[in-house]
DNA sequence: AATATAAATCGAAACCATTTCGATTTAGGA
DNA sequence: TCCTAAATCGAAATGGTTTCGATTTATATT
């Protein structure tokens, strides 16, 4: 599992390959759970003393913004974001409620939900997600 | 379409029948969209002048507690709410982008995707949320 | 290797939707 | 009508997140 595809990633984006954003998505790599950015910052510190909770952030969101990463919101209204491992193509996500594994799923059968909507309300379908949550197979 | 149903419902639960309670559902009755806990502060200004907004965020939890209201989030990390109309079938909502207009669907055929997730992932998938956006009949 | 500079980071303060809590009022049963 | 637990008030606190001006750094260029 190397992480050069996703620095590769962030460069095309116009970002600088700084060691915190590596670092960061060396974190994430590495978890196959999500992390809140409190999570993130304090793992981080081991290796940044004093690293600003601001940078966690702004770093945080331009991972997402370019897709490396993943923002989810727990019910608890606070973010979580996680490694996109499928950034290339449409799919969703399990999320083991017990240790926060994400697996991604690349089965979508939604289609025949919006020929339904479509159909019997007459709306225009433009996106869709869906959130699947249980016990992951090492916690159930 | 009369709010009684939703009144007994409160009642049932052992809330107690107060003009804002009572005013709160039949504001989200004729709004056919979602609202937020500001807007529903407002609108109940007009008849109680100097509610609470800490009334109006209890109030609204309720609601949901009861299976009255049913609360999404935003991507703008705002709370809102809207009426639920169907309580007692599990089904799926469709947002408006541009109205916010809501739109139960009753049709769900997540059980494949729920299959495949449980073979191929070998997880238990206890429960699955599903957001549809787009543009309703009267915006598109 | 040195330089230039736009981007990245810092850090303290602000933000603001939401929650808390003690005091006051009220709905609804007795 | 009275009683009491529930509901509401309202001001203050909360806390995750964002902002912004100052400082530092990655990296393209010379």
């Amino acid at each position: 599992m190397t992480i050069d595809v996703y620095l590769k990633k962030l460069k095309e984006d116009g970002f600088k390959i700084t060691p915190k954003r590596k670092a960061t998505i060396e974190l994430f790599s590495k978890k196959k759970s999500y992390l809140s950015p409190q999570e993130v910052l304090e793992k981080l510190g081991n290796h940044f003393p004093g690293i600003s909770s601001s940078t966690v952030y702004r770093i945080l969101e331009e991972l997402q913004d370019t897709g490396i990463l993943i923002k989810i919101e727990h019910e608890d209204r606070q973010l979580y974001y996680f490694l996109c491992r499928m950034p290339d193509q449409h799919h969703h996500h399990f999320i083991c409620r017990k240790c926060r594994r994400i697996e991604e799923v690349e089965l979508c059968n939604l289609k025949e939900l919006e020929r339904f909507i479509s159909k019997n309300l007459n709306c225009k379908v433009e996106n869709h997600s869906v959130r699947l949550e249980g016990l992951c197979s090492h916690c159930k």
